[in-house]
DNA sequence: TATGCTTGATTGACTGATCAATCAAAAATA
DNA sequence: TATTTTTGATTGATCAGTCAATCAAGCATA
């Protein structure tokens, strides 16, 4: 088995391994046996490239973290108006890779570990600044500052309210009507305040 | 010590003690022994009166959700016309004994919980659905069913999606902020769709 | 009023299972 | 041979849950 140069295909394959089983679970109450297993290792080579459990979570979420900002990028780099922009950002956050039943399940986790890990922690509050202030650009840019901050606000709220409760719910998660209410809500915002300037 | 009918005074300083313990660390690791001494007494009557840990968890969420469920309806009560309602509900989600720190982070675990036990997914829907209907009734008296059903998710997602948010911030819950936040929502929606009636 | 019985309340000590982490050694390649 | 990859076996710690024993308060009886 051991080539040489294995290191990073067996990184990727236990933090892949390791949403697939948080998710599954539904928590972090799950062993290195068996994120290892699912990666088709021992524990003990898991435990050789991470270093312990906590650095494996850790850069877990490092790894959901980069694929949400990169799409947010993405979304970004193909809009022109500040609107589209708005927008992209909110349908990058219900992107199907995002919004799958196990990767919402890994975010509802981290989000708790991020309670007692101070260093999960900071990782979710880069990722909370980064989209609000992507969202308060392009939302100043229709209607001012003060207004922009609320709303952002209130879009990253709504966006957070609904990954919570689409944990709740069986059956495959609803894209489409998450989105929807979402533009709604950036819709009737932004009629009422360009009404009041 | 032994008075007799200790079983009830016992139960709540269980039940109350996991909620802070449970608040305090953040997540549902916490053992039976720490709740057990912030209730002072020890880790074997907890067993004796409980069964066992998840059995305790569920008892903690019966209570909370007990406690939040009162308040809507305390709300309700006094409240004359729909619109007050939908206030009063959502007032009291962001009630000082709710939108505690140690209260937040104990639903947020209980969330997680959720995931993997069937009973908690339980309960957390009955509270759910009735927040839902509460919402509805009252909104649909203003613009219809139709419109009613999604202000009331826009609403509901709002509310969740602050309470998380909240979980990952320091310093004393902002109730303010948060319903005013919410109420502008509530005014944006009705003042457009009454117009668009 | 004193005596002893019953019952609920309470605990300390123990056990069995689980798991993260370690390490020395094996296996494969360069 | 030297280096990297990989693992089996082991250890040490933690905890939920159990159980037999203790303790205090009421209750009945004499």
């Amino acid at each position: 088995m051991p080539r040489v140069g294995m290191e990073p295909v067996r990184r990727k394959a236990l933090i892949e391994a390791a949403v697939e089983t948080i998710g599954e679970r539904g928590n972090l109450d799950v062993t290195m046996s068996e994120i290892a297993r699912s990666a088709g290792v021992s524990p003990a080579l898991a435990h050789h490239y991470f270093g312990g459990k906590d650095r494996l979570f850790l850069a877990t979420m490092r790894h959901l973290l980069a694929e949400f900002g990169a799409g947010i990028r993405a979304g970004l780099a193909e809009s022109k108006t500040p609107r589209e922009r708005v927008s992209a950002v909110v349908a990058r956050s219900f992107a199907p890779e995002q919004f799958r039943t196990a990767t919402i399940a890994a975010w509802l986790a981290f989000y708790v570990r991020a309670q007692s890990d101070p260093e999960a922690r900071r990782l979710l509050a880069v990722y909370a600044r980064r989209l609000h202030s992507n969202l308060v650009a392009a939302l100043a840019e229709i209607v001012g500052r003060t207004d922009g901050v609320r709303i952002a606000e209130g879009i990253a709220a709504m966006i957070d309210g609904l990954y919570i409760r689409r944990a709740l719910k069986d059956g495959p998660p609803d894209r489409a009507s998450a989105i929807a209410l979402l533009e709604d809500y950036v819709d009737t915002q932004l009629a009422g305040r360009e009404a009041a300037e």
